[in-house]
DNA sequence: CATGAATGAGATTTCATTCAT
DNA sequence: GATGAATGAAATCTCATTCAT
């Protein structure tokens, strides 16, 4: 075996591993799961867990990671086909509300993860930066459109908060009770609305 | 001692664990504290817990119906001091910001009882009953103001929830990261921005 | 059950598990044990001994300290019975040399103890305290010894450190091996010989 | 590869792997090291600890052979050197004192393998076999000194067990407390009173 | 010869829950 | 009602040893 393919036995075990964690975790809970579940949902030894994550936070943490990296990459990927902030900001819209309903576990997970901000530092800095990410994200689509004058004045600091703000809110609640009310309707029209505050008439 | 007192030590007694329960989870996390954590606390026996208790679970479903029952009271007690609507929403909202920074570990509470939807089919019902109170007490401002002509005309089923969304979101992302944003200057914005939304002209 | 009745139990157990350990350690070896044999040998539940001892290293700085105190006490005991420090030094002595044979653990177990004072400060104090201890009832027979004139001007300090070393050294390598030397008939000599060079002629 | 490399190799590996032990072993004591320990130490995988030793303990038992080899080849190298018992006693003595100061892990390792003696047969085989090379060693020196008239007439075999004591007495003193007394003084103070006791006048 | 991934037994430790007093 | 000693199941984590490559 050669240099190259040692190396990827470590990646490849890693994200098997950080793949059944996020279903276990999803399924069973942040506390409610086991290094056990984890082992059998990847198809090893408990031993091997602790072979290739130093113990159950450091695993924990790199599945948090793991996940920001890829819904960051899922966002950018979809926003960076559009040269239009209005059409950029209604993707970004989309996508989240979208990713709800298609992963099934993911909202779980990240209320989880939120409930360890103030147990676990490195949590909690990985948390903060997912946040800051999705309002930098929003704020330099916002700031976009106004430099090409097809959105209005506006702070953008406080409307991407808001903006996220909105997004996030709705999904809890329809996390929480997903007969709260008609999810793709309200979703729309928060679009629409959104739409409505930032577009110059 | 008699039937009536016999209740009163139980109810007592309940209480005191409930609050001591409050503390204890608060500040060690829903799941890293102990039935002995909570005894301490209440400065009893852990036997009396079990007690009182069917179980952990038990106690931690009381703790959030206590929770629920106070804010409840507490968002109505404010509220019904006023007759007009629009001042009605002003203190609704004012209230919900000021719990997070009053009340220390009101929200990490939440948020933990959130992770329980899915695990937990009573926690689930008791966290889908508060959503649902949070967003009728705003229905009823809002159809309150429609009907006295203070309010312009509006979906209150979509508007009730997105108010809450926003409430909620600007709340989770302060609680995520205190220093995301000035908390207070956004409060007040948001608070300005559902005024003219909803207010007619 | 009274105040002083629950005193007891805690007492009680944590003497019967430290007399446990002081069997399971003695047979089996300082890392050879488990926690189960504790609790075995002294007829309890595993979860028991981490109720009376925080965990391992604490039950075992708990037997070392409990076996200096034993072991003092019974020098003490025996040299307090004499008026003549000539007397004095030969119970000492004699003490000594008869412990090895007649407690079949002590030995092995105070050999498995220095092996810690490297690893574990507590453990190292504990040591430094007992050969101190030593030293200084020697020294406190020899010093008074001179000053009633029976027994020769000397160098207290060094004297007590070389009777400390003889004893110690002997019995060594005798642990070591029993079949070294003829064991009674060299402790004879050696404590014919310490008295030859102390007592004044 | 020849016969005669394939048996370098081997005892290359093996002599790195038991000098690697020395190291890890005085370091972190007989029971906290692991074979990948030694194999880090060494530069080798841990596969190859077991390729060379069967298993921990023949390691440790040959890790012991090897500084029994040492040691006593050093002790006779250097008393070889000198035709005069009353020297060869001299520099036996000092060689003791003197191992100690100069090779850090030497003592911790020697009481760690004196606890063994309990637990495996061949480890105190190993053990009583070094012990018995030492006091022969100094018995012979005695009985050569006798016969050529410098030393006193005495009981060898108890005389050199006394010697032996008194050395490794005061050495555990002060590798259990460095502070016990003045090391160097005393060992020097030592070696004029055996050599009192041994000379003829 | 050499590697290091993989196993799996076993150790420590925690803690909800029970129950005799 | 109240206590807290006692249980025992279960979890995390370690590591000697094996073995395919």
């Amino acid at each position: 075996m050669n240099e190259k393919n040692k190396g990827d036995i470590i990646s490849l075990r890693r994200n098997q591993l950080i793949k059944a964690a996020y279903n276990v975790v999803g399924q069973k809970g942040y506390y409610d799961f086991t290094i056990r579940d984890i082992a059998q949902e990847a198809g090893m030894s408990t031993g091997l867990v602790h072979y290739y994550f130093k113990n159950k936070e450091d695993l924990l943490l790199n599945l948090l990671k793991e996940m920001n990296k890829n819904i960051l990459s899922m966002l950018n990927g979809s926003i960076c086909k559009s040269q239009d902030p209005r059409e950029k900001l209604n993707i970004f819209m989309r996508q989240a509300f979208d990713l709800v309903t298609n992963e099934k576990y993911y909202s779980y997970l990240v209320l989880d993860f939120w409930t360890q901000v103030n147990k676990n530092d490195r949590m909690k800095r990985a948390n903060v930066k997912l946040f800051k990410s999705y309002r930098d994200e929003v704020a330099a689509i916002l700031k976009e459109g106004v430099a090409m004058g097809v959105f209005v004045e506006m702070d953008v600091v406080y409307t991407s908060a808001v903006i996220i703000s909105m997004i996030q809110g709705l999904i809890i609640q329809y996390v929480i009770d997903n007969n709260a009310f008609p999810y793709d309707d309200h979703t729309r029209k928060l679009m629409v609305q959104v739409n409505d505050s930032v577009l110059k008439k």
